[in-house]
RNA sequence: UGGGGUGUCGCCAAGUUGGUAAGGCACAAGGUUUUGAUCCUUGCAUCCGCAGGUUCGAGUCCUGCCACCCCAGCCA
């Protein structure tokens, strides 16, 4: 069913693949890889990528493979491995082949034998600094390495010892021989195997030299027989190398590397390093925090898998910098919840109100539907009492005609329930309002009454019915919309109010609510229940997203 | 100042071999509505970074500018 609907519209790599398919390339086969490094979470941004790679072999009808491109032990877990197949999967991609590029150190060692014995790799003694040194600028040549013409001989057995562990870190370092002039400061002999005796989360002690990503991402990719390589536009100045590498082996697959731009979101961060700040900064709580802008994050925030391919479809694939609005992501997901998640009534700034001429132990059972248009998500039984809660929001002493909601001596209508008219209020020592005592209209229960229009109709809870639960409103983690781009470290930027938390109430039916449930509370959100801090009995809701709000843009322009 | 990229409505983004500017989000105005939600209707770039040129005709071709982004890890 969904099928057509999730072809990605029109972009310049489908363009690329759609040609290659019908010219035969490859022959016809559309073969893509996603090759996260297991270094932290996988966040919105990795969401683009998954979507586009895996999109893109779906449509042609290819395969993916997962990769982990795990060639720095010092950086890597295999929890991160873990939590990106999770969320993977979650999103609803299969790949074909899981893989590791560690899986190819072997082969990596091989062909890097191969490479010096012809001549176009070598050892280098120099250290880092004086690697640094020796390369030049972004505007002068840099200068051979004094090492550079070792024979192949002495590299080889250099090489082989390196292995050995004969050598510590950094004593040496295998390099190619291409051009240290080249304008393409990436093509200025880079280094390819270092020395780290540490420890690899999947190789153990086996190795103590490390490959190098360029070295080791388009031979991976070319063993594994990948038609088209997608990647951000941060390699595009090592598409050269990628292509070097591979046509300077032996081997028989040299997949094409295409680069696209990296996706910006307003009011966040998309960093690894910035992201894992937060979270060991406890800044945040967790990787999963409802506020990051990690797939685990929006998951447990109540965003859905749907929601989130929509929208990197919506967003499209080009080569230009864009920053996305964050309008954008929550049209999405308020786009899928309105077809497919029930409606509840939940309070969240809870006001007491008293229905003075109702029986007081009655109990009204109310069956009523869960969607105002879709029969199919059925219909639920709310209970009706002489007090029940309504939101603060929706009553006032005194108000204007553009006001639709419960005045002190006005109607309103309490949703699926009676018509009720404000007669007084009760206030506490403080002089805030505790309750609103109203009567109500016995013969308006599914039907108006006679001779007046009642203008509002607001959400209401049953004190002795409904459930007590926290309920999470999130606003952005920071105040600027690109905290990227200002001067000032961006954790002096956050929001200190992107999480409030309160204490309302919501309806019975809401008790055996999972996680996994996505609810609207009618007239306020999207929300769902929180995966980490709801326990049996312990009810917490975290919003989703408001519903679109014309009445606080009005209010704000009467202020 | 070297190399590589990008510039189409507030944001994202389509624009076939040059033929006379899609769509989405946002916004605005109406209509429906027991969610001020949804839904429906309507409006929203004489203009495609700028300046020239070629052409009957250019966002699409040519020339020259301008702006912004990326690259100097033994990170990926």
């Amino acid at each position: 069913m969904s099928e057509e609907i999730e072809k990605y519209p029109p972009n310049f790599i489908r363009n690329i693949i759609e040609k290659d398919v019908q010219a035969g390339k490859n022959s016809g086969q559309v073969i893509t890889r996603f090759p996260p490094e297991p270094n932290g979470y996988l966040h919105i941004g990795h969401c683009k990528a998954i979507c586009l790679s895996f999109g893109m072999a779906q449509e042609f009808g290819g395969s993916t493979n997962l990769r982990f491109d795990d060639t720095n032990p010092l950086k890597e877990k295999t929890e991160y491995m873990e939590s990106m197949k999770t969320d993977i999967e979650w999103l609803g991609f299969k790949w074909k082949e899981e893989r590791n590029a560690s899986d190819y150190f072997e082969q990596l060692y091989q062909f890097a034998v191969q490479l010096i014995e012809s001549g176009k790799a070598y050892v280098d003694s120099l250290s880092a600094d004086e690697i640094r040194e020796y390369r030049g600028t972004l505007t002068t040549p840099g200068r051979n390495s004094p090492y550079r013409d070792r024979s192949a001989e002495e590299n080889l057995d250099l090489f082989r010892r390196m292995r050995a562990g004969e050598f510590a870190d950094g004593e040496h370092v295998l390099r190619l021989k291409i051009d240290m002039a080249s304008p393409n400061i990436n093509m200025r002999d880079p280094a390819i195997y270092r020395i780290r005796h540490a420890e690899h989360h999947q190789t153990g002690d086996a190795w103590c030299i490390y490959p190098l990503y360029d070295y080791t991402h388009c031979i991976s990719d070319s063993l594994e027989g990948i038609t088209h390589s997608l990647c951000d536009l941060g390699f595009e100045a090592h598409r050269p190398l990628y292509d070097w590498v591979l046509d300077n082996i032996n081997v028989n697959c040299h997949p094409q590397q295409i680069e696209f731009s990296r996706l910006n979101l307003q009011y966040t961060v998309m960093s690894k390093r910035k992201l894992k700040q937060l979270v060991e900064e406890n800044l945040v709580d967790g990787w999963d925090d409802p506020r990051m802008p990690t797939i685990s994050g929006l998951r447990r925030r109540g965003y859905t898998a749907a929601a989130l391919r929509d929208f990197c479809r919506r967003i499209g694939v080009t080569k230009s910098d864009n920053n996305v609005e964050l309008a954008l992501l929550e049209s999405v997901i308020r786009e899928d919840l309105e077809d497919t998640a029930p409606r509840v009534m939940g309070v969240i700034n809870p006001l007491r109100l008293v229905i003075d001429n109702y029986p007081v132990d009655q109990v009204e059972n109310l069956t009523v539907p869960n969607h105002p248009k879709l029969e199919s998500l059925g219909e639920r039984t709310l209970q009706f009492t002489r007090e029940v809660y309504i939101d603060r929001d929706d009553f006032r002493e005194e108000a204007n005609r553009k006001y639709k909601r419960l005045v002190l001596g006005g109607e309103v209508r309490l949703r699926y329930g009676y018509v009720v008219r404000a007669n007084e209020v009760v206030r506490d020592a403080s002089g805030e309002i505790t309750e609103v005592h109203c009567t109500y209209d016995p013969e308006t229960l599914g039907r108006n009454p006679e001779g007046r229009k009642v203008r509002g109709v607001i959400h209401w809870v049953s004190t002795t019915e409904g459930c007590p639960a926290e309920i999470r409103l999130y606003e952005p983690l920071f105040t600027v919309d690109y905290p990227d781009a200002s001067d000032q470290d961006y954790r002096d930027l956050m929001n200190p109010d992107s999480l409030t938390i309160k204490h309302g109430f919501v309806e019975k039916s809401l008790a055996e609510a999972t996680p996994d449930d996505h609810y609207q509370f009618e007239r306020e959100g999207y929300f769902c229940l929180d995966s980490r801090h709801a326990r049996p009995g312990h009810l917490v809701f975290n919003r989703t997203v408001g519903l679109r709000d014309t009445w606080a843009k009005i209010a704000q322009q009467e202020d």
